[in-house]
DNA sequence: AACAGAATTCGACGTCCTTCTATTTACGGT
DNA sequence: ACCGTAAATAGAAGGACGTCGAATTCTGTT
């Protein structure tokens, strides 16, 4: 039987510096690809499943193949997912330290704006 | 003297099931918000300084203020930052709650695509 | 009451983005 | 070797977005 994987993080409060425009410039592509319902649907989807192939995610939408294949490729070129090639079937995988570092980044944010302005 | 604010706080894994339709289009237009250079800088901008004026915004960037008012514009209606009028000057400042929401939200994907795939 | 400054709204222009159809590439089975 | 399926690429149409200048609203001051 398998335990659960009880896994814990801990922060504590510390302000973060406004982000250089150089920053803003990169991280602005990830959040701008997460900035679609159906790449967010797809993004969860995928997080949820484990692997699915393209295939398996075409049949959740009511949109074209095409039109699939190009929210996945810039999802790809945000580091937010990973493919693989198994036969004729392509599957896709989050990339967790992608989502994380994103969401360490916004609680750097929100643990700033709660320190500072009183 | 200030002892510095420790705040801590712990989470364990559990997987979280896919985003429905409805949540992906909410949440879409959150990420949209911060899927722009110059909004992501002005956040971040916000949470560091406390509660800004437009002005001081407006001075940080080679942009002309109605393109900052429209930025902030965006910001506001993702519930991202919030405003207070203060005489000639209207501040802004974060929305903490906001920002950890999604942070809790990323970090339980992340924490799924670690858990299912293997 | 009139004015000056801060900020938003309005309207327009150019660009990027989402979606599609048609085509192409790549793998397996017959 | 050929055909069928999976997926990506190419190209196009339509709408959305970022930016600006001009005009508007609101506040405090003279």
């Amino acid at each position: 039987m398998l335990e659960p994987d009880v896994t814990a993080v801990c922060r504590i409060s510390a302000p973060v510096p406004p982000l250089t425009s150089r920053e803003a410039g990169s991280l602005a592509e990830v959040f701008k690809a997460l900035g679609d319902p159906v790449r967010l649907e797809l993004i969860s989807m995928i997080a949820a499943y484990g692997e699915p192939c393209v295939c398996d995610l075409t049949k959740a939408f009511d949109l074209a193949a095409p039109t699939i294949s190009h929210h996945l490729k810039v999802l790809r070129k945000a580091g937010l997912i990973e493919s693989r090639r198994q036969g004729t079937w392509i599957h896709y995988r989050a990339v967790p330290e992608k989502l994380a570092e994103l969401s360490i980044l916004l609680d750097g944010q929100a643990r700033t704006a709660v320190l500072l302005p009183g």
